[in-house]
RNA sequence: GCCCGGGUGGUGAAAUUGGUAUACACAGCGGACUUAAAAUCCGCCGCCUACCUGCAUAAGGAGCGUACGGGUUCAAGUCCCGUCCCGGGCACCA
């Protein structure tokens, strides 16, 4: 075969245009990802390529089950889904290869509330919009080449789906882990619904931003703090797989606080005559070493005590409700003044027996501990504001110890010098501190230290009776009752004689009507008469059925189980045993607390009923990083924007080469509005659809994962989407231009190869080794630039050259870039003949580069003097320590910058560098 | 305020974890091919300079460079201390 020569004079096509060789067996000289996909991917079809088959014994090394969140069907895929699934299928296809049995499935988080808020505005039912969007966005998941084991897809809107979230409901009712109670909960008046303090962000609701209602509610309650000791002890220490950045997120959600609880006893009694609350006034406290400083309490405003204080003596009630003022939003909580009111009531102190007068202060909040703090003000920053204010006694109880604590100054560090005096009239930071102190002005327990004292405390007040340690958590029970529609029916029964009726069993599932289109007025449940009529299943009495709904982060705690058991005739059964817990999760950072949260707690629900083995449902977690793109607007009335979006702007840059605005294709002046997330108000998103119409989904899938690492957020950018897509282009023209020689050449003769053609293949296994550790760290946008010079290096190599180190070239490529870009890399591979001699891509061996290939004769050590590089030496690869440091010393930098001193010292780094110091 | 990350060319980033800083790309510049353009291919591309060699705004060399200031080390983007920014989490939590 001729070689082929980009700059020949083609006889009939003229100049310039591609001279064209024979092609072998029939491959199109151009790369079309158009026919490629579909070939591709109609052939996986087929040949059902991505079924996980149990124990498969094609796949030796064992199960490997690697899963995205799953994705809300809200009409079209986003370039968020696409990272995430391509980080995905590039785990998968890589594990195929090393020999795991892999499962990788899909499915829809197909309730919750913008299906309603669809069907009010295009009156649709929420029903029939979700799964119209299911369909095309499966098909878009299938245009992007996933390999997805479909046959596993649920849907969680599906009744077979939901019906085990509504079993497991009873069981944890059955055994107390549900249960119902009123309480006030955070209402939402825009969505019309109960929201738990996750969904709350900032007084508002998560979804909507509306200001958050108090209401008094009945609802449900899971008791996930009951394993609230678990879930901070697991993060801790069972999930290396974890970034520290997710599990501190979790752990200071989960909030735990060691201390002492406590009672002030007292006699103030209320209207009838009954001490309020038994005669004791119990605070919490994690400073129990500063007892003895106490000079008042303060209680929240809605405290019985309070509420006493009111009834005593009314004109305190307005001065009172106003402490609640002010709500717990953001920005004003860092203005706000420490306020409260005296309540002329006093509390006897538990050790002193000191009558300790009662205030009422706003930043004592009734939702944490018992809603009434002990006030030491000399020890706690807070205290020390509010008795300040309101002359309010300030005694010292603890000091810094001079026996403990070496106190300095910049100028004498570690010298001692005398503990700093305490100022009541200023506040310092070691007021407040724990380490390093010790009690005085305290009786029995001067001189002691923090954990001595709070013991000391514990003891005198135990034998009291009036106290002990506790442990108390930020985490609160999780509140899964909706007042929606779209969601899965709460299975319980109100029956006038009998009260609330679970569902029998047998009755499951209770089947959500799917045909109401919400209106805005309520839950359509309520007027539908055939859902809430029936029949009382203790007495059998005409009865009404629950309308209540389950939040959604129940349909997401444990999908990902019933991937690994479809069409179980149980919630999940043995096959859950062998894919669980899995291997590796993919998804956003936004679902740090909520998702990951409640998942850990239903898996370890599931497991103490006995229906699986192990403790935490993922081992480890992977949060791909937000894709940002660039924002432009024109100034609309009144100081709004009107958002354009990037791809109708020219964007135009500073004399630093960074944007600074851009101009319409009208010659219209856009502002800069900065790098932001991908969303529609911005309208700065990019369409994954139109990528792949334009480019393919190799093209896009190599661009998402080129673009940064995947836990880094990434800015999009047009004319890298064009490189990439370069790049897949000369991939093809290599192969397509070697394809005979590649088809028929046998294995690489290392010994035969020119020095040129060694050093060609030293540059392919030096890649090759470089992707393989990449892949294994999962930094796949390095394992991108590995593929990138391997074909720049193979490049080197003109058609027709060196057959057998093409072909192996061609081989090596194709593998390492395959869980990137599959499909064109498939084609190729069936193209090139590597199919017929080493089977299908799919399942092909990974590629280890040859450890003789990566021998040098020679090596270049980098040749440092007194640490700076002045040049290199080149010796034999086998040269011991004594011949390189010879080297080194005999080169003639060493003279030039040793300024003529000997060798002192010389540092041998081997393969690297010699540091020769005078 | 506390707790985690992070700050590297014009841009996205890399540096196998203490050993040649800027790999691989994008953009830009120059060239080849073309009537021309696109595409493709080749080359250049951190900063500074009357600091040195040179006619040179060519090419070398020296010097400086990973937010800033110190330190440890033969050797620091990487480790330590301090400072400043950016992102995230938590927050009148007792």
């Amino acid at each position: 075969m001729k070689p082929y020569n980009s700059k020949a004079y083609h006889p009939i096509l003229g100049r310039g245009l591609r001279y064209e060789p024979p092609r072998f067996p029939d491959m199109d000289s151009q790369y079309n990802h158009k026919t490629v996909e579909a070939t591709a991917q109609s052939q996986w079809r087929d040949t059902n390529a991505y079924l996980a088959i149990e124990n498969d014994p094609r796949f030796p090394k064992g199960k490997y089950y690697a899963c995205s969140m799953l994705p809300y069907p809200s009409g079209k895929l986003h370039m968020g889904h696409v990272r995430n699934y391509t980080i995905n299928d590039m785990l998968v296809r890589y594990k195929r290869m090393q020999g795991y049995n892999v499962l990788m499935p899909m499915g829809w988080d197909a309730f919750g509330l913008p299906a309603e808020n669809a069907a009010m505005k295009a009156k649709v039912a929420p029903a029939a919009w979700t799964y119209k969007n299911i369909e095309v966005m499966k098909a878009q998941s299938q245009a992007l080449g996933l390999a997805i084991d479909w046959s596993r897809e649920l849907a969680t809107c599906d009744p077979a789906y939901y019906k085990w979230n509504q079993w497991f409901f009873l069981k944890c009712l059955e055994n107390g882990l549900a249960y119902r109670k009123t309480q006030i909960v955070n209402w939402d008046p825009v969505d019309q619904t109960v929201l738990a303090n996750e969904q709350v962000v900032d007084g508002r609701g998560w979804r909507s931003g509306a200001l958050v209602e108090k209401r008094e509610i009945p609802g449900y309650y899971m008791n996930i703090t009951k394993y609230a000791e678990e879930l901070l002890d697991a993060t801790l220490h069972m999930l290396p797989g974890w970034s520290e950045r997710l599990r501190t997120i979790q752990e200071n959600w989960i909030g735990k606080s060691e201390g002492v609880r406590f009672a002030f006893p007292h006699d103030i009694k209320d209207a009838n005559g009954k001490p309020i609350q038994d005669g004791k006034m119990y605070v919490f406290t994690t400073r129990a070493d500063t007892i003895m400083g106490v000079t008042f309490v303060a209680v929240a405003p809605e405290h019985p005590l309070a509420v006493e204080a009111i009834r005593r003596y009314p004109e305190l009630g307005s001065k009172i409700h106003a402490l609640k003022l002010g709500g717990t939003t953001e920005a004003e909580l860092a203005l706000k003044e420490k306020e409260g009111v005296p309540t002329n009531l006093f509390v006897t102190h538990p050790l002193t027996g000191k009558d300790i007068e009662v205030w009422v202060a706003n930043y004592v909040l009734i939702s944490y501990g018992d809603g009434a703090v002990m006030g030491v003000p000399a020890h706690d920053e807070r205290d020390f504001a509010f008795a300040n204010w309101y002359r309010i006694p300030i005694k010292q109880v603890i000091e810094q110890d001079p026996k403990i604590a070496r106190w300095g100054s910049p100028s004498s560090p570690g010298v001692s010098v005398a503990p700093p005096d305490f100022d009541p009239s200023k506040w310092h930071d070691w007021y407040g501190s724990k380490a390093l102190t010790s009690c005085v002005n305290s009786g029995v327990l001067d001189g002691l230290h923090y954990e001595q004292a709070v013991s000391k405390v514990v003891e005198l007040l135990s034998a009291k009776g009036l106290g002990e340690k506790k442990t108390t958590y930020r985490l609160r029970d999780w509140g899964i009752s909706r007042q929606r529609y779209w969601g899965t029916p709460i299975p319980v029964i109100h029956c006038d004689d009998c009260g609330v009726v679970p569902v029998p069993e047998k009755d499951l599932p209770v089947v959500l009507p799917e045909h109401h289109i919400p209106d805005g007025s309520g839950n359509p449940l309520n007027k539908d008469e055939a859902f809430l009529k029936c029949t009382c299943p203790k007495c059998g009495k005409p009865a009404r059925r629950e309308t209540d709904t389950m939040d959604t982060f129940v349909d997401s705690a444990w999908y990902y189980m019933r991937y690994a058991s479809p069409n179980a005739e149980t919630m999940v059964d043995a096959r859950n045993d062998y894919w669980m817990p899995m291997d590796q999760y993919i998804g956003g950072i936004e679902h740090a607390v909520l998702h990951l949260l409640y998942a850990r707690f239903w898996t370890k629900a599931m497991r103490d009923m006995g229906l699986l083995k192990f403790d935490e449902p993922f081992k480890r977690m992977t949060n791909h990083g937000m894709l940002l793109n660039h924002i432009f607007y024109t100034p609309g009335s009144h100081g709004s924007k009107n958002f354009i979006p990037p791809t109708e702007v020219k964007p135009t840059h500073d004399e630093k080469g960074h944007i600074n605005g851009g101009t319409l294709a009208d010659g219209t002046r856009v502002e800069y509005g900065g790098i932001g997330k991908m969303g529609k108000t911005e309208r700065n998103g990019v369409d994954p659809q139109d990528l792949i119409d334009k480019y393919g989904a190799d093209t896009a899938r190599l661009y998402v994962m080129f673009v940064g690492g995947p836990e880094d957020p990434a800015v999009w950018s047009d004319t890298a989407v064009e490189g990439a897509m370069r790049f897949l282009r000369r991939v093809w023209t290599y192969c397509a231009d070697r394809a005979a020689e590649i088809a028929n050449a046998g294995a690489v003769d290392a010994n035969a190869l020119s020095a040129e053609l060694k050093a060609t293949r030293f540059e392919l296994h030096s890649a090759l080794k470089q992707s393989n550790f990449d892949y294994e760290r999962q930094q796949y946008n390095t394992v991108v630039s590995a593929s990138m010079k391997m074909l720049n290096a193979l490049e080197t190599v003109k058609p027709g050259a060196a057959p057998t180190l093409s072909r192996e070239g061609a081989s090596i490529l194709l593998r390492t870039l395959y869980p990137v870009a599959p499909h064109i890399t498939c084609k190729l591979w069936d193209d090139l003949g590597f199919e017929k001699t080493e089977g299908s891509l799919l399942n092909a061996k990974w590629p280890e580069p040859d450890a003789a290939a990566l021998v040098q004769d020679e090596i270049k050590l980098v040749l440092q003097i007194n640490g700076k590089t002045r040049g290199e030496i080149v010796v034999a690869s086998s040269a011991d320590k004594a011949t390189i440091e010879a080297a080194a010393a005999a080169a003639d930098e060493v003279a030039k910058f040793g300024e003529g001193r000997a060798p002192k010292k010389i540092i041998v780094v081997p393969g690297r560098l010699v540091n020769v110091v005078v």
